[in-house]
DNA sequence: CGATTTAACGACCAATGGGTCTATATATCA
DNA sequence: TGATATATAGACCCATTGGTCGTTAAATCG
């Protein structure tokens, strides 16, 4: 192991703004309006920073949208993991997590949709670096629920035949689906009142 | 009630193109590509027309989109108003239903997605009249899905405490997560697999 | 046949797309 | 403080966008 050179001291002007609030601000614009019709004068606005500094900062259009995407999946990937912890009940944990989705179908959450799906269906398919992460994506996400599913099971919590892994498949398809119809049906109620019956199929 | 004046004849050169199949090309191509990334050259090359012909016959390309949704819109209610007819075992025609999208997921035909859930996610909440069209096509589906389970309930196949309005728009939510998945994972196998463990919580 | 009507064509247009580049302001270091 | 380095700004660039328009070709009817 050869010791790390010291990083040289930046030289020069510092940068004046915050990368990370940037990248979250343009995530913003890509999950309202999706990819093609995000303009560079929408995110120009949004990041607060001119053609140049954009440019010199994150490459192209292209670049800074992988890097939202990131983005938004680490925020997923975080919630799940902190609603169906293992040190928790895991019908409780899957409760919450569909509670989440309803909180997020509703009102004007529900018509901004879900960036995931938005670019699945825009992009993937075209693009490999955005196939490469909604594939992984889809792939971990269905981990987790399947996991929560065994543990459920180990409890004698599922209902006589549901085996985890389909059913954590299952799962993953009724949610991005519920997205995809909150786009125009944004109704809590309703929302809720199919994910408690959908979840009275698996759970005994 | 007064008689229609006759038609007059249609003077000068008639048209010289099948509007339908046109539209129906169209339509291929706003499926493939979504409703942005389709430019007006790929129309054009598609339909085989120029651009005054295009703009004279359609008016102009958000039109056009319209027309070829409606279209894909057709086709999807008539497939389902014959897999679901009522003459049939509801069980089967279910079965059918489902087989469906389970082919129209698997390799190319899954890459390319589904019009309707691609035009949602990308249009819906801010173009009304695709919203309309998007919203009443999802309850014209659930209504037909709705009609099936109601009828393989009073033939005894359903599952104890399925209820059909409920299940449907679990169906519903389902199939539409099952395009979103099967953007990126369009496995033949798996995909029927999740779709047979899915109908046995519901089916008796 | 000749007048009339209209489909079809493709050159053309202004606006906008994403992306580059040079000049300038501002920080650090010796 | 002076030399150096770099973030920032926005003018600029060209390709492409959706959309218009004048001209030409072709079919019908009297």
């Amino acid at each position: 192991m050869n010791r790390q050179t010291p990083a040289p001291l930046p030289r020069g002007r510092p940068r004046s703004f915050d990368m990370d609030a940037a990248v979250e601000r343009a995530m913003n614009v890509f999950w309202s309006h999706g990819y093609h019709a995000t303009a560079l004068p929408d995110l120009l606005r949004a990041t607060k920073l001119s053609r140049g500094s954009l440019y010199a900062a994150f490459g192209d259009k292209h670049s800074l949208f992988l890097l939202a995407l990131d983005r938004y999946i680490a925020i997923a990937l975080t919630r799940m993991d902190i609603e169906l912890d293992p040190r928790r009940e895991p019908v409780d944990g899957l409760r919450a997590y569909l509670a989440g989705y309803v909180e997020r179908n509703s009102g004007a959450n529900g018509r901004r949709g879900c960036l995931l799906v938005a670019t699945a269906m825009e992009l993937a398919g075209r693009d490999a670096d955005v196939d490469r992460r909604i594939g992984s994506f889809f792939k971990a996400m269905e981990a987790r629920v399947a996991d929560a599913l065994s543990r459920a099971k180990a409890a004698g919590k599922l209902a006589d035949g549901v085996e985890p892994s389909s059913a954590a498949r299952i799962l993953v398809c009724f949610v991005e689906g519920l997205r995809v119809v909150g786009k125009t049906a944004p109704t809590r109620i309703i929302s809720q009142a199919t994910v408690d019956a959908f979840l009275d199929r698996f759970i005994r």
